[in-house]
DNA sequence: GCGCTTGTGTGATCCCCCTCACAGATCTCC
DNA sequence: GGAGATCTGTGAGGGGGATCACACAAGCGC
């Protein structure tokens, strides 16, 4: 069992919460338990029946969709006090993808019989709710106009920008999973990077590579065809 | 001014509102006024601030985006009954679309500070309000997965499938319709169609489009490449 | 140190779909 | 019924990425 303390300290983190005062985030925090995942541990599977929203006290994981043969696309990556699941565990339907740990990770989870009833009995609570539904579906639509609208190397470059505002100009991240993230192959990324190293925009490393000038990265991701 | 008793069952109607009880569904109805649109007029557009929730009369309404050089992207068409707008209205922020009327259309505004108040006070409504969302998003998702995994014959089969279903055999769409349904172009989706025609699976008229054999059609639907 | 596995670099080839260009077929409005 | 406008049908050509096929580099286990 987790310590509350802790736990509504790292639920106000996220946009879920970050509006609740402290004695609702009591509340929610007196509902979980946590959970220990070791690197590439399936949290859950697509089809899983969603009973239950999960928190990141420390370590990585990747949302993972694709179709029955293989091809596959990473959704997202989140990082501790990011919230995730919360769609299949509010309205109790199948999970629509997988969930992996990338690292070792630990997990706070609350289940959705107890979220539901605090749920009904608190306005607040459910306001919270809507607004990073209404985030999430605001992240979701941009990301599908990007996808079908834009080129790759502009898809590719916004997707590099955003990592290195977020981890530092140091990104670590291989090319074949900078592939899947932004759908398409391995060797099309490595043929963008070759350019953009020739022209002093990035330089790489195995397993990493940093951004020399986030402008011109920029510049790139503002094309559109 | 809209009659509130045709309005509250327009509302039961839409899975917003479905699970809520009369007396609610009145509270949600005193709030709206009506207003009608022309052909092509334009509801809101990408960028507006969203203080409004709209639900539809009568009428079709089409929601549309885009990116600045003319590429555009039809993400859905709505008839009588649906309800759209909600996440703008809900946060406020811009719209992230154009809607559009497709025809003469009447609909009902419902405006964000009105809303939120009930929102407040009624937990019953945000329970409702979540589930809507939860589904906006998985459909979202769908969608989405559906642009970047599938080739556009089986994506165009689909498309189709879901209308036939939902409108009949007969389906009444524009080739040119369909293309930016689907993040074509017209000649594309022509060439597939004809293919299809050859095959018997539909059969075409100018403007419209007959569904012949729905069990083939599915089969193209299942296509990944 | 020596294999093994995993990541990187690069060419050759292919193919899906877009773009452009134009012609016939329908509708519609005067 | 004639003139546009709007759909539909089809060809030629091009391009962005995928696919396939290796070669080399760098960690990792023993």
């Amino acid at each position: 069992m987790a310590s509350t303390a802790n736990f509504s300290t790292l639920l106000k983190a996220s946009p879920l919460f970050a509006r609740l005062d402290r004695a609702t985030l009591d509340a929610v925090a007196a509902l979980c338990v946590s959970r220990r995942y070791a690197t590439d541990e399936t949290i859950f599977a697509k089809g899983d029946e969603g009973d239950k929203l999960f928190a990141i006290r420390r370590g990585q994981v990747r949302i993972v969709t694709g179709n029955d043969d293989g091809k596959r696309l990473t959704l997202n990556v989140l990082g501790a006090g990011d919230v995730f699941g919360e769609i299949a565990m509010l309205d109790g339907l199948a999970r629509t993808a997988d969930a992996i740990a990338a690292e070792p990770s630990e997990l706070y989870l609350v289940h959705r019989r107890d979220f539901l009833e605090l749920l009904r009995n608190n306005g607040e609570v459910a306001i919270g709710v809507i607004a990073m539904l209404c985030d999430r579906l605001r992240w979701t639509s941009d990301r599908m106009e990007e996808a079908v609208l834009m080129p790759l190397d502009a898809r590719l470059a916004r997707r590099i920008s955003a990592m290195a505002e977020e981890f530092g100009n140091e990104v670590l991240i291989s090319q074949a999973e900078l592939a899947v993230f932004v759908g398409a192959t391995r060797e099309s990324i490595n043929r963008i990077l070759q350019e953009w190293r020739r022209d002093g925009i990035v330089a790489m490393r195995r397993g990493s590579l940093r951004v020399l000038d986030a402008g011109r990265l920029a510049d790139q991701a503002a094309r559109t065809k």
